[in-house]
RNA sequence: GGUGCGUUAGUUCAGUUGGUUAGAAUACAUGCCUGUCACGCAUGGGGUCACGAGUUCGAGUCUCGUACGCACCGCCA
């Protein structure tokens, strides 16, 4: 037996017990005669003793371990005599008796500390040593508590875990796929599932009826700090229910994940907002909501006073910063020039202060009289020391998503993105269909099987861009933590959609075939949703970035730097797979 | 595909206007130290200043290119 007890679970009352512990050195502490080492493991930290006066030998031996040396020792547990209030061992240390190597360790490249010294490429390359970190470990064991609970309350729902394959079909429609050669079928190629989408459906028509699945998905595209190339959704489908029930079944599993990993409650239903009403209020379709500073239009009130910029302007708007006309000529300039990035692209920023006395002073005065100004500060009902920001723009959606910019960066000056402040909304009514310039044409804003909202079918033909799709996402403070459709379970309805997005019916059935003739045979009408588990692991955690939850995470470029993949192929590798190369120029 | 920032000791960083032998902290090694817990004290080793080209009497410092890293835009049905 390696051990009787682990590093973390001794207390005062096991005072006196002779005790086995294994470990990891974190850090030695010589004093004279007297040595003092920390042993680690995955439940804490234990000080174990060696005195020279009881052994010398034993204690030559303890001053030679190094940091991270994995070791072996018997001992018996004693109260401490300066107690260690950091510490849930912190009362008792282990007087050893008895010392084995187990391993040694070569200097570690960065402290195993939770203030390390290392920087994210190196942690990233030496991973398995960063997971020793305790704070990187408490990420893992909150995601798995997570995955238990959605497990849990997914099981008490009547939901089915059923695993879809990893080596799937190319959908060329959306992202781009990571893509697999066929040995036996030369020539052809798997491609990782984006999401498990088409199966998911088929299990409907199987009857199913409800699928849950902890669902690893591939995309090939371009990182961020919230995006993998491989992430985990928690994907899930029911049959015989519309939007309503599944909003109200995933709402409540939010609620069990608050209450049982932050112990937040939330006691109203989520406000679900359409997405036109997200867009003209907040510039976006996943709205932060810790704060409201909502825009306010000024079409009205700002316009045709020969103030070429906005008398120009399809749109003009404003937010306004609550208390914030304490901002400097410097800041508003630094602001200025934030908006006007290429990035974000709008022109300029008009700014007015809410003087104490009520009077509005602004970067435009000499244009607008007092009274338009007073009648403008009361349209945002903004007060004494509140500053209005206001942006326009001959495209309103352009500039309401620039101005949705500086409303999450003032917040953020603000100090108004509160890490602790939890603030969860759905976002209802997406359009069924966007424009894409690159193709020059529609393209399903969500995937082609959602279904249109059915009032709006009749406008298919004439006006596909005015028609609303039952597409629903949950989000938190400003994040897209979930989302998900009703589906088309009708065939008919099924190749209209496909018409409308451009798809020859020789396409349609190339590459989506399966699923076509799947609904030949009876398919439940269904709908469903999947959580983004690695962005509810970041916010629960206060994370700034989803690679913080992962155990094995891909870098900015997609590269792997602990495996060092993507790697090239052995050339005997290649012709096996009948692979060849694009020679390099 | 694009924009910005960065790359100096094992690690995290500083390095002024282009000018002597490139510094600090930490880590590491050695010694001292019997109640430490970020122990302390002393001493020591440790550098292709990412790579390549250019400007210059002289480049860690300026210019261009390349590679890599981070953030973002495009992209992400």
């Amino acid at each position: 037996m390696y051990r009787t007890h682990t590093c973390g679970e001794l207390r005062i009352s096991d005072v006196d017990k002779k005790v086995t512990l294994a470990g990891w050195v974190q850090r030695t502490r010589k004093m004279g005669g007297m040595t003092f080492v920390d042993l680690r493991d995955r439940y804490g930290i234990s000080q174990l003793v060696f005195n020279e006066e009881d052994n010398v030998a034993l204690c030559e031996q303890a001053n030679k371990l190094g940091r991270e040396f994995v070791i072996q020792v018997k001992g018996v547990v004693k109260e401490r005599f300066n107690k260690n209030e950091n510490l849930s061992t912190g009362d008792i240390e282990i007087i050893v008796s008895e010392l084995t190597v187990l391993s040694v360790s070569a200097t570690p490249p960065f402290t195993i500390e939770d203030n390390t010294d290392g920087g994210d490429d190196i942690r990233m390359k030496y991973r398995y040593l960063d997971l020793r970190r305790s704070c990187v470990r408490a990420n893992l064991e909150l995601r798995h508590r997570m995955v238990v609970e959605v497990r849990n309350y997914l099981d008490k729902q009547g939901f089915m875990e059923i695993e879809t394959p990893i080596l799937i079909g190319s959908t060329p429609e959306g992202a781009r796929d990571f893509v697999v050669p066929s040995r036996m079928n030369p020539g052809t190629f798997y491609a990782l599932p984006q999401s498990p989408q088409t199966l998911k459906q088929l299990l409907m028509v199987a009857g199913v009826d409800r699928y849950f699945q902890i669902a690893k998905c591939f995309r090939d595209e371009d990182l961020r700090a919230d995006r993998q190339p491989e992430f985990t959704q928690i994907d899930c489908e029911m049959s015989f229910v519309d939007q309503d029930d599944i909003i109200e079944t995933f709402e409540g599993m939010a609620k069990h994940l608050f209450k049982v990993i932050r112990n937040v409650d939330f006691e109203k239903p989520f406000i679900r907002m359409p997405w036109i009403e997200a867009m003209k209020r907040f510039g976006s379709d996943k709205p932060d909501m810790r704060f409201e500073m909502e825009f306010v239009e000024l079409m009205d009130v700002m316009k045709g006073y020969g103030f070429g910029v906005f008398d120009e302007a399809n749109y003009i708007g404003g937010i306004c910063a609550e208390g914030a006309a304490t901002y400097t000529r410097k800041q508003l300039d630094a602001l200025t020039d934030f908006v006007k990035r290429p990035q974000i692209g709008a022109k300029g920023m008009v700014y007015a202060r809410v003087q104490e006395d009520g009077s509005v002073k602004s970067s435009v005065d000499k244009f607008y009289s007092q009274e338009v100004l007073l009648s403008m500060k009361d349209k945002f009902g903004a007060k004494p020391g509140d500053l209005i920001l206001i942006l326009s723009g001959s495209d309103a959606m352009k500039t309401r998503k620039q101005l949705c910019e500086l409303r999450l960066k003032v917040a953020d000056e603000l100090g108004l993105r509160d890490k602790n402040k939890f603030s969860l909304l759905w976002v209802i009514d997406f359009p069924l269909f966007e424009w894409s310039e690159e193709e020059q044409r529609l393209m399903a804003t969500h995937h082609p099987f959602t279904a249109p909202n059915p009032e709006d079918i009749p406008m298919l033909d004439e006006h596909p861009e005015k028609v609303r799709a039952l597409a629903y996402d949950m989000v938190c403070n400003g994040i897209e933590v979930g989302g998900g459709s009703v589906r088309i379970h009708d065939s008919k309805l099924q190749d209209k959609m496909f018409d409308v997005l451009g798809f020859t019916e020789e396409r349609a059935q190339a590459q989506f075939g399966f699923l076509m003739n799947a609904f030949k045979y009876g398919a439940p009408p269904h709908a469903g949703l999947a959580y983004g588990l690695d962005r509810w692991v970041s916010i629960m955690a206060g994370l700034d970035s989803i690679r913080d939850c992962i155990a094995f995470p891909k870098n900015n470029s997609g590269r792997d730097v602990m495996l060092d993949a993507p790697a090239p192929l052995e050339q005997c590798q290649l012709d096996e797979l009948n692979l060849l190369l694009k020679k390099e120029e």
